[in-house]
DNA sequence: CTGTGACTTGAAGTGCGCTTTAACTCAAGG
DNA sequence: CCTTGAGTTAAAGCGCACTTCAAGTCACAG
């Protein structure tokens, strides 16, 4: 047992599966080096980056944005905690404000719904996050957006 | 303005796409009544369903389950508050826990990622919903279950 | 009666995050 | 040397939640 990993034992070590692994480095977030037969060899630094993909997901970022965090990561040197501290904390807010926004719907089931008013009229579960301010006619309301369905 | 709602009314006043509409109904979620046209009308009541229906995906349910919890409401009469209720309640608890889960993680960001530890190895983050017993040799770790990615 | 805009359908397409498949090569033990 | 299990690739497939498209119909104002 030598400090590179083959994709069978990163993929054991971090619970995710080879394809999505193999995914990962399609991607750009992940890398490998290659053996002489061409088989994957991970460095065991990879495995903190791929601890920091399932984290990020869990907190609800997409792997292209993932991407560009970790593509802020020093590439000379491998990163210190420091380094994972900083990325970490830049979905800090992220994770703020998605409980934010879940207590804000659980406290609004608990009074909205109980007064009948699920119309979803003038009803605070509208507009949930302020974070949308008139843009076209409909409500547009809740969800996390959809990602540009009209030409934005 | 009678009290029945075509699919562009509907489609205003909800906040949702006539397409995502008749998505909806396709899957049973909804309902309408034709005119001798055959276009649809809606009842008033269908912008309650279409709201609990919203307000349940950011809960994070599946349009699938919300279909199975619709089909709970009485078919006779118009569902009354206290119907709604009663589903509503039924999303709380997973509310709940989705607000544990993710409190859970902004913790540990602070404390796991800070001790640098984030190598998912014995870290709490590991096994954040005490969900997973043991299944299979790798953690099989985070995020929400895949839906049976092997034959279960 | 005609034009216009809203509506209808089924089928295909989209984006995300993977998994599966097929055909193949590599690595290591006996 | 041979077998076996782990690895390789590109391409296709999947599940979800929709959207888009094409071709046609309806409703209503003028």
């Amino acid at each position: 047992m030598m400090d590179l990993l083959t994709i069978g034992e990163l993929s054991v070590r971090s619970g995710v599966a080879p394809s999505a692994l193999r995914y990962y480095e399609r991607l750009g977030l992940i890398r490998a080096d290659r053996t002489g037969g061409n088989q994957r060899r991970y460095a065991r630094a990879e495995l903190r980056r791929v601890a920091f993909i399932r984290i990020s997901q869990q907190v609800g970022v997409s792997l292209d944005e993932i991407r560009a965090a970790l593509d802020s990561l020093p590439g000379s040197r491998t990163p210190s905690p420091q380094d994972w501290e900083r990325l970490s904390a830049s979905w800090r807010g992220r994770l703020d404000e998605r409980i934010r926004l879940l207590t804000k719907l659980r406290d609004d089931l608990d009074g909205c719904i109980g007064c009948g008013c699920l119309s979803l009229q003038r009803c605070t579960l509208n507009n949930p996050g302020d974070t949308l301010a008139g843009e076209g006619p409909g409500a547009r309301l809740l969800l996390p957006r959809p990602a540009s369905p009209d030409g934005e």
